[in-house]
DNA sequence: ACATGTTTTGATTAATTGGTCAATGAATTT
DNA sequence: AAATTCATTGACCAATTAATCAAAACATGT
């Protein structure tokens, strides 16, 4: 495969590795706001649902302009996904530094669930790329995903052996708070229609979070000391 | 808004209000087959980047013939959610009947699972719905999903007002439990690459059904008596 | 001011796709 | 068996869309 060149001839090989200048900055804003359009129209309509004229009028950049940035609808689509598996990442540094699994585990739910309340628009994105398949997750970052999910299943057989918590799978506990956590971003439409067609309010917002927090922990016998 | 009529012109006046005969018969199993390959081709590539011809394809029909029998592909698409809901009702009758948190909750978590398990797409094409904004939810069965879900909210207060479980919030609860069964159809393909790149095995899905319903279950104070 | 490389966009294109139609085949009724 | 209604399909159309291109606008270093 050949793959055309796309942007400028930044050179990337100077002290900083940073890209300075008017110029430089220009484009930083300008890939910013085509992230933000993007990760909205696909979250909105899918991959295959999206089009470039949607990306293009939400974020104020012509059509072509957005080739010329990001080459194709599909490159721009995995830097969209690759944004948000960083950001992802950054959330579970929590559970790394905890001693214990209700500092842990109640800190990444406390975590995720921030993420679901900010930036629902990336939890669908990824949601709708694993559900159709995942092919882009295999193809870029399939090994860095599971030597994550496996370094955290680590931590959480460790509260276990220590006896901080009680012999639970870690791997499917895991499993249960990621699903209990998103499902707040890529159910929100759902929350909303039961919710009497009103988004959920932000004591409605501490008091799910709450109710999360509380079943699980008490579920691995890791209770919060109020 | 004038639509076309679709379909024959079948009698449904009669006493058994059944359509019998060989033809009726040869279109049930022709409006089978459609929903099968239209659940399948909808949850792979979600209702924008599904084709009718794709469709036409799986499931051996001619392309005008789809829309003969459901005049369009949002038409289509309509019939397979209501066919989802549908199945998703049968799937809660668990909990009207049981008289103990354990019985009822844990029998709802298992039927959930064995759900995701034999029909992985049906969750699928549900979520994308959901997560693309639940319009055709909003416009079918808003108030029937409404009703349903709080006649369940219910059932779960009384459990806790009779004291036979710790007094959680039924809602937030009840979004939980859809949230952790549904992520094994919802999110199967990352579950499968964080397994080796293998699909759970039976063995794998009983042990994450024990996980989610004892979590669950020790979570909301009903143990199971082993 | 000039030359050079970068960014932006209007116009266009080739390919895809939902939907239609007229003609044919098959079942049912009279 | 003739007439009627239902089912099926190949060929086609209008609309949409990802991607391209050439030319204009802009920024930067000399």
């Amino acid at each position: 495969m050949n793959f055309p060149r796309v942007g400028p001839m930044i050179d990337e090989s100077n002290s900083t590795g940073k890209v300075t200048g008017r110029r430089a900055a220009l484009r930083h804003v300008t890939e910013e706001k085509i992230f933000i359009a993007a990760e909205t129209v696909f979250a909105q309509a899918g991959f295959g649902g999206a089009t470039m004229q949607l990306i293009a009028n939400l974020s104020g950049i012509a059509k072509p302009n957005l080739h010329y940035y990001f080459g194709s609808k599909e490159l721009l689509y995995r830097a969209v996904l690759q944004r948000i598996f960083r950001m992802w990442l950054r959330a579970a540094e929590v559970m790394d530094d905890a001693s214990t699994p209700a500092e842990g585990i109640g800190g990444y739910i406390d975590a995720k669930m921030e993420i679901s309340r900010l930036n629902p628009n990336a939890s669908k994105v990824w949601a709708n790329e694993v559900m159709h398949g995942a092919s882009m997750i295999q193809d870029c970052f399939k090994d860095a995903f599971f030597e994550w999910t496996s370094a955290r299943i680590s931590v959480i057989e460790r509260w276990v052996a220590e006896g901080k918590m009680l012999p639970v799978n870690a791997r499917y506990l895991l499993y249960l708070v990621w699903a209990s956590t998103q499902h707040y971003a890529d159910f929100g439409h759902q929350i909303t229609i039961l919710n009497h067609d009103t988004p959920l309010s932000d004591v409605e917002w501490e008091t799910a979070k709450r109710s999360v927090k509380e079943l699980v922990l008490r579920g691995i016998g890791a209770e919060l000391n109020y």
